[in-house]
RNA sequence: GUGGACGUAGCUCAGCUGGUAGAGUCCCGGAUUGUGAUUCCGGCCGUCGCGGGUUCGAGUCCCGUCGUCCACCCCA
């Protein structure tokens, strides 16, 4: 508090405290199994790439490139970026790694990245991906199987208030004539637009179909649709995946306005939404990028990846769950007299060795009894051990059960690791308030 | 980057129209010097986010600034 100003977290970087740990952890092991059951491997990629790395993947007209990326001179002169996104990594990585020759790569990756953004819920500047990428299927098989795993990552999460949107963007060639299209459109009717969407029409004219200004709506709902421009590969792709994902069960809206602010998606996109979040309700999306690889010198290569927002999926988690109880210890080991603070280590050190799967948390820092037993309640522990040097001189040790009235009993040293596992069986069945 | 709300003890909060801060909880000690959680008694903890201004006097009013939250924007 003194030092507020000196001793202060950089804005938008959170710190995840104990309290909150396991939905991370929950979120982690879950992808991890059902990634490893798709066939999928896990890389680690830098946290910093070069910035031209970005700049090529991403778009230079694109917000995310022209004002929200991290970006430093090293003291080699190199302009280098923290990442603001994980697709571009994993391709850079797969071309200098030589991955790609008849590539068939199912790959995921996970950490944090970094976009300067005004902090809101579930926006922060350092933020969690967890991101997919299959490598070298042209689809629309892959499309499904991406998607359908998703859906059962939420299903096996046991998150249900989302929802999923799919689009197709087309080729390049598709979605350039596309765009032509729109902005004829959007010209003629540009006294109806707002200042932002008349700034969007020089840069991205496709984010004006998903603005959120009411007075908007009118103007957008008359725009033409891409869907009604696809070229016939891309037509047929897309309708193929709807085909596998209604074969699956899987329900989906076609959103046809669904366009991603990055520039290297081609044909399939898609955004699973949630109206439980407020105004950051994409927890999870992406697309094909047939295009980027080539793009970025590579040979050409058909991929779709998507990425997650982990801060935004563990809050929907805490939404759904109770925040299960904080790991507790099984038996808290207190100390009696100097001799027996000092064998106590010794001892606890043979339990440990002989009872692997107990937890023992040994009183720490001193304290009279009475202290000792306030912090053996407080951890949670079914049990107490108490060394103290009367016991310790007959070769014996007291346990004393902490949530049960049973009575304290003694027990020879060397059968406390026969004694110990057993009473804490006894004791776990029939818990009772105290 | 734009707009709005809010910053008081470690935590949760109260402080009416300006008269220099309070509760609960936590923590510590005692009642019980080898036995916890309950009870009782006592104690510690604040430059009221920070800086400036108005005033005899500012937690309270004004300005600036930093931070948090929400929305726009953006996106995972």
């Amino acid at each position: 508090m003194e030092n507020k100003f000196l001793v202060q977290a950089v804005r938008g970087m959170n710190d995840v405290l104990p309290a909150n740990i396991a939905g991370w952890e929950r979120l982690e092991r879950v992808t991890r199994e059902l990634f490893a059951a798709y066939g999928f491997e896990e890389m680690r990629l830098p946290i910093v790439e070069h910035t031209s790395l970005f700049k090529r993947a991403i778009g230079e007209f694109t917000d995310i490139v022209e004002k929200e990326m991290y970006t430093f001179t090293d003291t080699g002169g190199d302009s280098l970026t923290l990442r603001p996104e994980a697709t571009a990594g994993v391709v850079r990585a797969a071309i200098t790694n030589g991955m790609l020759r008849g590539a068939r790569l199912k790959l995921w990756t996970s950490g944090p990245m970094f976009r300067h953004e005004r902090p809101q819920k579930g926006r922060y500047r350092q933020f969690h991906q967890i991101d997919v990428e299959s490598i070298g299927f042209p689809g629309p098989d892959i499309d499904a199987e991406l998607i359908a795993m998703t859906a059962r990552l939420w299903k096996q999460l046991g998150i249900t208030r989302v929802k999923l949107k799919i689009n197709s963007l087309g080729t390049s060639e598709a979605r350039r004539a596309y765009r032509e299209i729109l902005v004829a459109y959007f010209r003629q009717h540009q006294a109806v637009l707002d200042a932002d969407s008349l700034r969007r029409l020089e840069g991205n004219p496709l984010r004006i179909l998903d603005s959120k200004n009411p007075d908007m709506q009118a103007v957008i709902s008359g725009a033409p649709l891409l869907t009604d421009h696809l070229d016939p590969e891309s037509r047929d792709h897309f309708d193929t995946l709807c085909a596998m994902l209604a074969a699956a069960g899987i329900e989906y809206v076609v959103d046809p306005r669904l366009v991603r602010g990055l520039d290297y998606y081609s044909r399939t996109v898609f955004e699973w939404v949630t109206d439980a979040l407020g105004a950051q309700d994409a927890i999870c999306s992406g697309g094909r990028y047939d295009g980027l690889i080539t793009q970025l010198g590579g040979e050409a290569t058909p991929a779709i990846g998507f990425a997650m927002g982990v801060e935004r999926v563990v809050e929907l988690l805490s939404q759904v769950e109770e925040e299960p109880e904080p790991p507790s210890a099984d038996v808290y080991v207190v100390t009696a007299g100097e001799r027996a603070q000092r064998a106590a280590l010794g001892i606890v050190e043979g339990l440990r060795d002989a009872m692997p799967d107990v937890t023992l948390h040994v009183n720490l820092g001193g304290g009279n009894l009475k202290k000792q037993f306030a912090r053996a309640d407080k951890s949670g522990a079914l049990l107490a051990l108490v060394l103290g040097d009367g016991e310790l001189e007959r070769g014996v040790a007291a346990l004393k059960p902490l949530r049960h009235e049973a009575g304290q009993s003694e027990c020879a040293l060397e059968d406390l690791a026969d004694r110990i596992p057993a009473l804490l069986v006894e004791l776990a069945g029939s818990p009772e308030e105290l």
